[in-house]
DNA sequence: CTGAAAGCGCTTACAG
DNA sequence: CTGAAAGCGCTTACAG
């Protein structure tokens, strides 16, 4: 059996009143008395119940953080960072996988509540106009990753994705490329794919580029994915010199089938990836990409989610935009007139 | 404010514990009765508060899952197992970075046990003697990942090291290799580095090749502990053929230097990693490995400990050994003699 | 400085 | 089939 506050006050002979204020370190209480409350907690080893506690106090010290897939090493960041910012706050986090599942994301959002977490990160790639009413209508503070709020009741933690893919295109119209192709992903049409693909069409646009949705492949983000998409951009035969990838795991697939295809990469095709994930400079080729502050992505937005639950923390509710680097590396190259 | 149970006993104009039985789905409630309860917890978007109702049934159905650091793509994958198991069986998970360190690692214990977790998986290189006192002593249930348990009391999850490190070394052996290096952790001299420490050096044993400590290199687990190492291994001008490295992080930063330094990888030094992390057949060059299946480890131990809480689960204790794989890929070859 | 008591929001014997 | 009441383990005004 746990041992309880009152097994500590009868072991001390006190009130559980008086135990309580030693655990909880409220100064009014007489040296000796503390003194003798001390050594029964050690004697009994008592530790206080936080779901009791909680449940009184109507604070559980618990965030929840919903994420697609923490297998997916831009997720994985996302989280440490958030985890780390906790640790120093005494709070706990509660992990939920979505796999960008409407479905699995308003179960996991309920029972978030239901264990009355005082906040709920949200991570994903878009927010529907349903998932955004019930993160405003939820009891529990909210935050946003990587997605902006444009309700003005949520906070967010996120990169430019327009200026991020602007700035990339540039990159390589600037090596002389002027053919592209875009590997997105099989189904969304969401928040971050309109930015990406209006900051790439913005560069195309700026530099009298063709360019139209024939352009734009779609399949599974993933090593295999990029793989797949790479054999179809070949076999179809459609002219291109340069690929930007929605991801560094596509990219990393499309590098690989390229090169079992025959091709030189980057002499042949330019490939870039997005996010900079942490392997991004140990392959070879080395991937071109996007640089996100994933870590601190998670960081900030639970040190703004503390904040929104702690009693007199900053309330205010706004979109946080964070810095992003266009990395070129080893897998694109000048275009050769 | 949020809605309670009593807020619906009013709305339906039934006792709260009408209300509590049908949220609870307990047969005995009349069809009619049910339908107000039902109507009203909709009407009111009443939610039943899981702090209140774990701290009367004893039980919160919350998991804690302590793991050195969920961005090592090799425990990002035993967390995804245990929170896929969790979900099937309306569980949560405490995910808690303890990072090696003792001290983390008792405050986490610590937290996990006052929040009332029904049980908890400590995943880690080796288990001291305090921490598995702690962890046996612990009210909550506990099952043990990637290291066995030797006391009886707790159930373990896990590969055979040694077994999988013999395995490993007879492979290369078969392809002629005589001179070894070991790339291995800073710090550790835990039950893992024993273990697969035993498994290599009985086959060098078996085939009479030399080894003494001094061809053990120790760094940081990582690219870049992987990279310094090969960096050492070579300016020192230590003869090798060959190098196992602790992990496949370390083993990708051991190749990346060794073509630096104007190796061929394998021509002239055959690398093996081992985890076989979800990358390691799309580098270059591909990274020879033993598989870990770590999504099962996650999975299974998770299975395990739900057993150990639920009222008549199954409560044998034991380790349950898990199958590896050696994987021969395109980082090693044949000695030519 | 300390204690008795109410109450956090539930569940569940028990009685009817 | 339904309700009144006790109790899960805490905290915290309130009184002394």
């Amino acid at each position: 059996m746990r041992v309880k506050i009152v097994d500590v006050a009868r072991e001390a002979n006190v009130s559980v009143a008086t135990v309580s204020r030693v655990v909880n370190n409220i100064p009014l209480v007489n040296e000796e008395t503390k003194e003798r409350v001390l050594e029964a907690i050690k004697k009994t080893g008592y530790k206080p119940n936080a779901i009791a506690r909680s449940l009184k106090i109507q604070k559980t010290n618990t965030m929840g953080i919903m994420i697609p897939d923490i297998t997916n090493p831009y997720y994985t960041e996302i989280v440490r960072g958030a985890e780390d910012v906790c640790g120093i706050y005494h709070y706990n986090i509660i992990l939920s996988n979505t796999d960008f599942d409407p479905e699995k994301e308003k179960k996991s959002l309920n029972v978030l509540v239901e264990k009355q977490c005082d906040g709920i990160i949200y991570v994903g790639k878009d927010l529907s106009a349903e998932m955004q009413a019930e993160l405003i209508d939820a009891p529990s503070e909210v935050v946003l990753g990587c997605i902006p709020d444009d309700s003005g009741f949520l906070s967010g933690v996120l990169i430019n994705n327009e200026t991020a893919a602007y700035e990339l295109a540039m990159e390589l119209i600037k090596m002389g490329h002027k053919k592209f192709m875009l590997f997105f992903d099989e189904l969304e049409e969401g928040y971050i794919y309109q930015e990406r693909k209006k900051g790439f069409i913005k560069a195309f646009e700026e530099n009298n580029i063709e360019f139209d949705d024939s352009r734009i492949l779609r399949e599974k983000l993933s090593l295999s994915g990029g793989y797949t998409m790479m054999q179809e951009a070949i076999n179809t035969g459609v002219d291109f010199t340069c690929v930007f990838c929605f991801n560094d795991q596509t990219a990393l697939g499309a590098i690989r089938c390229a090169e079992e295809m025959g091709k030189k990469i980057p002499e042949d095709i330019s490939i870039c990836g997005f996010n900079n994930f942490w392997i991004a400079e140990w392959t070879r080729p080395q991937i071109t990409t996007v640089a996100q502050p994933m870590y601190d992505i998670g960081a900030i937005a639970m040190r703004m989610l503390i904040k929104l639950c702690e009693k007199d923390g900053d309330r205010t509710v706004k979109n946080v935009y964070v810095p992003h680097e266009v990395h070129i590396r080893g897998s694109v190259t000048e275009i050769k007139k």
